[in-house]
RNA sequence: GCGGUAUUGGCGAAGUGGUUAACGCACCGGAUUGUGGCUCCGGCACGCGUGGGUUCGAUUCCCACAUACCGCCCCA
């Protein structure tokens, strides 16, 4: 093998494409019911752009991030995630202007880049569906993105899922708290994981998502963030639990969910499955949130935005482990069997007809014999088969044989010619 | 970036330090001089991931590298 495809990436081939366009269908459908439309940015962008987003310290930026300097030598970055070249887009174009109707609700879907140690349905070049809402703080949007995932994910077919939310309030909120957090864990300092100690000042939120067994018993007792909801902050909260319950949607509160990343506000939520196809326990299949600061960070005014992304290699795994079938149609309505060299033209010509009637045809280019073009007309699940030789050529007239019942009757070329679908439709 | 496991034909998969690397599927051909799904017969590894090394001799032992998978880190 002389060359392999790069470390972390995967070629699609028939057989799953088919899966893939699925999904992307599916999803656009159901994002045109909520009139969300596509927005198509770049795959790469500036370095900044990520760097401003994600708040250049952690292990993203610096281990994670696939950049290069270009033959220009402009520091560029192939997209880790989507959200920020929306951004950045939505700045750019100016889509915060008044004529724009908001919220501004757009979706997409496309390769997106780690690099990162590749594992089942993490790869370093991924495919990310996700959308954006930008310009409204109801939390009635919050919530129409949150069932806009859910019934996506229901539309796949899959059941076994788990909405979990949280709050991270407003700014106020979040300053209070992290000072409350830091005050309940100081104490404890030497006891914490490492990691947890390192974190304990740049991102005391964090510690509350370490998997680290010493670290466990404290978040257990530490003090919830709901707790120190501003009144704004609590209030929009609790309308979005219950504009989740009004809409029958269930769900559960997790205090401890949190977000790396600064930007985050108010609601962030997981849908998450018990699928053991992606790990032991609930693991997240979607995951998104309410974002104030992000497009300010990038240059434009302070606009609201929420969204979510979603993995599309994790959700076929997750649906192929589920069984979940892939309504797919290989069927092929005509193979035109060929026989012997004079009838190569007239078998192409057939098979032309077939296709100008908007039907799917196939034909034979390596010059087998009968048996083997029918096997492979079987194989394909033809039909039909339509048969020429000397003899037909001759006379004008085609064999059409029913692959179903085995039947074989002889009809004028001309009427193939004339009306492929007639002809069809009377064997 | 760290650790573990794996790597045999198009696919799945046995196997051994030593003259011919099982078997199954798929594919190709024949039995059926122009007709499928069944059956029977036959064919199908420039050789066991790549590169070194040990050895009289390695696909089988050792080392390095590559890739995949699992865990850690991380997960915007």
């Amino acid at each position: 093998m002389r060359y392999q495809r790069p470390k972390g990436t995967a070629d699609i081939l028939p057989g799953d494409s088919e899966k893939w366009q699925y999904v992307e269908k599916t999803a656009r459908e159901v994002f045109k019911t909520y009139q969300f439309k596509e927005i198509r940015t770049p795959m790469f962008e500036n370095f900044e752009v990520f760097s401003r987003s994600a708040g250049d310290t952690s292990d993203i930026v610096t281990k994670e991030m696939y950049d290069f300097h270009d033959k220009g030598d402009r520091h560029v970055t192939l997209r880790p995630e989507g959200t920020a070249g929306v951004v950045r887009a939505f700045v750019e174009n100016k889509l915060y202007g008044p004529q724009v109707l908001k919220p501004y609700k757009v979706y997409y879907m496309g390769p997106m880049f780690r690099y990162e140690r590749p594992q089942s349905g993490r790869l370093r070049e991924f495919h990310q569906l996700g959308v954006e809402a930008f310009g409204s703080e109801s939390a009635a949007l919050d919530v129409e993105v949150i069932a806009m995932g859910f019934n996506l994910l229901k539309k796949f077919g899959l059941n076994d899922l788990k909405l979990v939310i949280n709050t991270l309030g407003d700014q106020q909120t979040r300053d209070d708290y992290r000072q409350a957090l830091i005050d309940y864990l100081e104490p404890h300092f030497e006891e914490l994981s490492d990691d947890s100690r390192a974190r304990l000042h740049k991102n005391p939120l964090r510690v509350l998502d370490s998997k680290a067994p010493e670290d466990q018993k404290f978040v257990a007792d530490a003090p919830s963030i709901l707790d120190y909801l501003t009144p704004e902050a609590k209030a929009h909260f609790e309308e979005a639990k219950e504009l989740l319950t009004a809409l029958d949607i269930p769900f559960e509160i997790d205090a401890n969910m949190v977000r790396g990343l600064d930007y985050y506000n108010h609601t962030i939520f997981e849908i998450m499955t018990n699928s053991k196809s992606l790990g032991q326990g609930y693991t997240t299949i979607c995951a998104g949130g309410r974002y104030n600061g992000l497009v300010k960070e990038l240059g434009g005014p302070e606009t609201s935005g929420v969204g979510f992304g979603l993995g599309v290699e994790r959700l076929l795994v997750l649906m192929d482990a589920e069984s979940i079938e892939f309504p797919v149609d290989n069927d092929l309505d005509v193979y035109v069997v060929g026989i012997g060299d004079a009838a190569n033209a007239t078998t192409l010509k057939l098979a032309q007809a077939v296709r100008g009637a908007g039907l799917t045809a196939e034909r034979d280019y390596l010059n087998r014999k009968p048996k083997a073009q029918f096997k492979s007309a079987d194989r394909l699940n033809a039909r039909y088969t339509m048969t020429v030789g000397d003899s037909e050529i001759e006379n004008g007239v085609v064999n059409v044989k029913s692959m179903a019942t085995g039947e074989e009757t002889q009809v004028k070329m001309a009427d193939i010619f004339a009306d492929v679908k007639k002809v069809l439709r009377a064997n």
